[in-house]
DNA sequence: CACTGTTCGTTGACAGTGCAACCAATCTGC
DNA sequence: GCAGATTGGTTGCACTGTCAACGAACAGTG
């Protein structure tokens, strides 16, 4: 801030480095750049694209509606996500019998050892992150981390449009 | 996740809601997006240009270069999200005589009142949302978080490319 | 059966963002 | 002074995400 000679005497004042959302905004850019550079360099997969993988990783069985609520994101990201991790046959889409609206999507091998290669590295990194806590603290940020996530939840329940 | 029927049972899994870089980004996002809305419903601001306003509220004269800098936005969100500012005449720019490449910017009166209506709400919204601790977790959480901060911006350096 | 309302998913239009190329002003070394 | 490198800032382009509208498949009602 070469230029500023002064800072605001108003009683009004806001200090953006100590704001935390502000804060929050910025910390959690930084490390989800990491991690998206440890899935978009090798593999080139987007954010909404890794979502989607890492949710059927853990889900092997999922509509579009299920992972957009689950990774919060909105359904024609997933849409169009879905689209291109199908063409690049990493996902496959079976219909379900039982109600045509829906498709059920699932990992093929392929899509699935990208899954189990990038696992073990975004592990790895937060290993690395959460190496600036000992125990103590980690599981306490950990606590603080879940406490705020509920509060805020209550507060600003996430926007579901229809989704 | 109705359908799904059961968890994979591979060594390889990662439980997304667990994995911190995740946990990170949907509470920063839920936060900054509660924030968001009070200066762009009633203000019509986007992320950026409440940025600059802000960044301005706290140091009245900045270079366009300070305020990415300072925001962490890439040069070119700043100057469209400058030139917007200026032609809603919420921003003046100055001609620097001593360095005409760079410009000088300023909150004209219009968008000092903007800053000075938003700031208090901001506040307030920071204190909604910590009410979810008690004073000696609230000073605990901060502690960490600024831990972590620190930690994190040792491995992953902001991509500065030339700002 | 229609008739209405809802839900899943896709798509077109649009705005915001990042990157890279660019211009103009400044600085550096010769 | 001049050539080349550097810096502040703008702009064209491609890419994404969001929103709104839509088609298709269900569910409930009379």
């Amino acid at each position: 801030m070469s230029v500023s000679v002064a800072a605001n005497d108003s009683r009004v004042l806001l200090r953006l480095e100590e704001f935390l959302p502000y804060r929050l905004v910025i910390l959690s850019a930084r490390t989800s750049n990491a991690v998206a550079r440890i899935y978009a360099e090798r593999f080139q997969l987007t954010i909404p694209q890794w979502r989607i993988i890492a949710t059927l990783g853990q889900y092997p069985v999922c509509t579009g509606r299920d992972i957009a609520l689950h990774g919060m994101m909105h359904k024609s990201t997933v849409s169009r996500a879905v689209a291109a991790l199908v063409k690049r046959g990493l996902l496959r889409k079976e219909p379900n019998a039982y109600d045509m609206r829906e498709e059920h999507l699932r990992l093929t091998d392929e899509g699935r050892a990208i899954y189990e290669a990038v696992v073990p590295q975004a592990r790895a990194f937060e290993e690395e992150i959460t190496a600036a806590f000992d125990p103590a603290e980690r599981k306490e940020f950990i606590r603080l981390i879940e406490k705020l996530d509920a509060h805020t939840r209550k507060l600003a329940p996430d926007h579901d449009p229809d989704a």
